[in-house]
RNA sequence: GGACAGGUGGCCGAGUGGUUGAAGGCACCGGUCUCGAAAACCGGCGUACCGGCAACGGUACCGUGAGUUCGAAUCUCACCCUGUCCGCCA
C-alpha cells in the first residue's frame, strides 16, 4: 500500500509508476479521486478537531465550575451540542478515509528503475546456468512418476480433489529429501533463520502482505473468520515482526521456512494444469529477507542468488529473467523469476520468484526500524522468494535426469537425504 | 470446552469519572563531576495524524470495538489475547 502523501506529494512519480506498468489509463481515475478525498479529509480533520478542542476546553471549565459549587447547565448543554456535531463530522471523515484506504489498496507498488517499461514481452533474461536437455525422447514427468511410483494424482484426486497430489514411496522421499537439503543450504550456507510457522494465519496477516482484500478468491478461509490457510510462507514470515520497530543492529534479518501453500488457483483451470505443474496444495522452502532501504538493491541480488543455488546443487539448468513493469506483481518493486527448464514437457518452469516490495509491504504491515537512538522510526524494506517450489524442481528432476529405460537418476546432492542413487 | 484472574509507555509498575500522555522505578540519551570509568546529581526520553517555512499549536491513542457522560485509562456491553485450575485430546 502506498501512503496518501505519495499520491500528495509525488503524484508525478505515480503516474509514470502507473504508465510503466501499462495500467495509468486504468489508474488515472483512482489516482485523481485520491488527489480530491485527500483534500477532504484534511479539511474534516481540521474541522472536527477544531470542535473537539473546544470541547475539552469546555469540559474542563465544568469541572472547574462544578467543583467550585456553581451551576454549569448552559456549558453541558452547548457541549453535548458540540458532541452531536463532532459524532457526525467524524462518520463523514471516517467514510472519506474508507475511500481513500479502497482507493490506495487499488494501486500496485511503483517499480524501480532497473525494470523495464511495459509487458511481459519485455520481460529479460538476464542470465542462464547450465545447458537445457534435448526435449526429442523425454517423457513427461506425469508418466513417468506414476511408472515409477513416484506419486499418485488419481488417488489424490479421489480423496481431496484434483490438484492434491498423493506421494508414495521414493517419491514421499524426495519431498522430505528437497525440505532437508533447501534448509540445511539456506541455513547453514546463507544464514537465514529456520523457522516452523503456522500454516493458518488470521485476516490481519493476510492484510498485512497484501493478499487481502484483492485477492480473497484465491485463498483458503476457514469460514466464520476463524483463519486461512497461506498460500506461502511469506504470509507467516513478512508479518513475524508485524507492528513492531526494530533495531536497526538487527537488520538485515533473513528467515527461512518450509510449509505446504494453499491456492484455490481460481480461474487458471486448463492451462499448464497437468502433473505437478499447477495445484491446489504444494510445497515450498520460502525465503523472507528485512533490510534498510539502502540495502535494498544489494538484497534483492543476495536473496536470488540464495535460490539460484539450489538449483546448481540440483544441476537444474535454469535461467534468470527479470519480469517487466506490466508482468511485476501488485506488491513487488522488483522481480527476477527463476525459470528451470523441463525437456519433458519442452517448457521453462516458474520455480522461484524472488521479489523487493520495498517498503510497500512493510507500511501495510507496520514493520519499521531506528536508524539511530532518537531518529524517528521508518519502513524496512521487505523482501521475498520461493528456494524452492518442490512440485516443479520434482518435475524437472523426473524430466532432466530421466534415462532413456525410464528411470530417474537422483541427483548427487539428494543422494545422502534420498538414501537412493536411482528411482527405478 | 468450563471456572477464576489479568491486559497501562522499551521493561516493571501506580492510577476507579475532571490540568493523567499518564506518578514512581529500571533501561536509554545528553550534561556536571573524574585522568578515565563507576557512583551521585541535573536535564531529556512514546507513536501517529492535522496546521505551520519554522518555533510551535491542535487532535487521537492505557488489548480491540461499541456505549453511558459536559468529560472515560477509570463506568457498561461484546470480542480478542495472556495466566492459573478443571475437563478433553495428538
Amino acid at each position: 500500500m502506498h501512503d496518501i502523501r505519495m499520491v500528495r506529494e509525488q503524484a508525478a512519480a505515480l503516474r509514470d509508476g502507473m504508465r510503466r506498468r501499462g495500467a495509468l489509463d486504468q489508474l488515472e481515475p483512482v489516482i485523481a479521486r485520491l488527489e480530491a478525498l485527500d483534500r477532504e479529509r484534511r479539511l474534516a480533520i481540521q474541522a472536527v478537531e477544531e470542535r473537539k478542542a473546544a470541547r475539552n476546553a469546555a469540559s474542563q471549565e465544568v469541572g472547574r465550575r462544578k467543583k467550585a459549587g456553581e451551576d454549569a447547565a448552559d456549558l453541558q448543554a452547548q457541549t453535548r451540542a458540540l458532541g452531536e456535531e463532532i459524532a457526525r463530522l467524524e462518520s463523514e471523515l471516517q467514510s472519506t478515509e474508507v475511500l481513500i484506504q479502497q482507493g490506495l489498496y487499488e494501486i500496485p507498488n511503483v517499480t524501480l528503475p532497473a525494470v523495464p517499461e511495459g509487458d511481459e514481452t519485455h520481460n529479460a533474461v538476464v542470465r542462464t546456468w547450465g545447458t537445457p536437455r534435448q526435449a526429442d525422447t523425454v517423457k513427461p514427468h506425469w508418466e513417468v512418476g506414476e511408472a515409477l511410483h513416484l506419486f499418485d494424482l488419481p488417488r489424490g484426486a479421489k480423496i481431496s480433489g484434483s490438484g492434491f497430489i498423493v506421494y508414495r514411496g521414493g517419491g514421499a522421499r524426495l519431498v522430505r529429501a528437497l525440505m532437508n537439503l533447501m534448509l540445511d543450504l539456506h541455513t547453514r550456507e546463507h544464514g537465514y533463520e529456520e523457522c516452523w510457522v503456522p500454516v493458518v494465519v488470521n485476516r490481519a496477516s493476510m492484510v498485512g502482505t497484501g493478499q487481502l482484500p484483492k485477492f480473497e478468491d484465491d485463498m483458503y478461509a476457514l469460514g466464520d473468520d476463524q483463519g486461512f490457510l497461506i498460500p506461502t510462507a511469506e504470509v507467516p514470515l513478512t508479518n513475524l515482526c508485524r507492528d513492531e520497530i526494530l533495531d536497526a543492529t538487527q537488520l538485515p534479518m533473513a528467515m527461512c521456512a518450509y510449509s505446504p501453500c494453499f491456492r484455490r488457483e481460481a480461474g487458471a483451470a486448463g492451462k499448464d494444469t497437468r502433473g505437478l505443474l499447477r495445484v491446489h496444495e504444494f510445497d515450498k522452502v520460502e525465503l523472507v529477507r528485512y533490510c534498510r532501504p539502502e540495502d535494498g538493491a544489494a538484497q534483492l541480488e543476495l536473496l536470488t542468488g540464495h535460490a539460484e543455488a539450489v538449483l546448481r546443487i540440483l544441476g537444474l539448468p535454469y535461467r534468470v529473467v527479470l519480469l517487466a513493469a506490466g508482468d511485476t506483481g501488485f506488491s513487488s518493486a522488483m522481480t527476477y523469476d527463476l525459470e528451470v527448464f523441463a525437456p519433458g514437457v519442452g517448457k521453462w518452469l516458474e520455480v522461484s520468484s524472488c521479489s523487493i516490495f520495498t517498503e510497500y509491504q512493510a507500511r501495510r504491515s507496520n514493520i519499521r526500524f531506528r536508524a539511530a537512538t532518537g531518529e524517528k522510526p521508518q519502513h524496512v524494506y521487505t523482501l521475498n522468494g520461493s528456494a524452492l517450489a518442490f512440485p516443479r524442481v520434482i518435475a524437472a528432476i523426473l524430466e532432466h535426469y530421466q534415462q532413456p529405460d525410464g528411470s530417474v537418476i537422483v541427483p548427487e546432492a539428494l543422494r545422502p537425504y534420498v538414501g537412493l542413487d536411482l528411482f527405478q
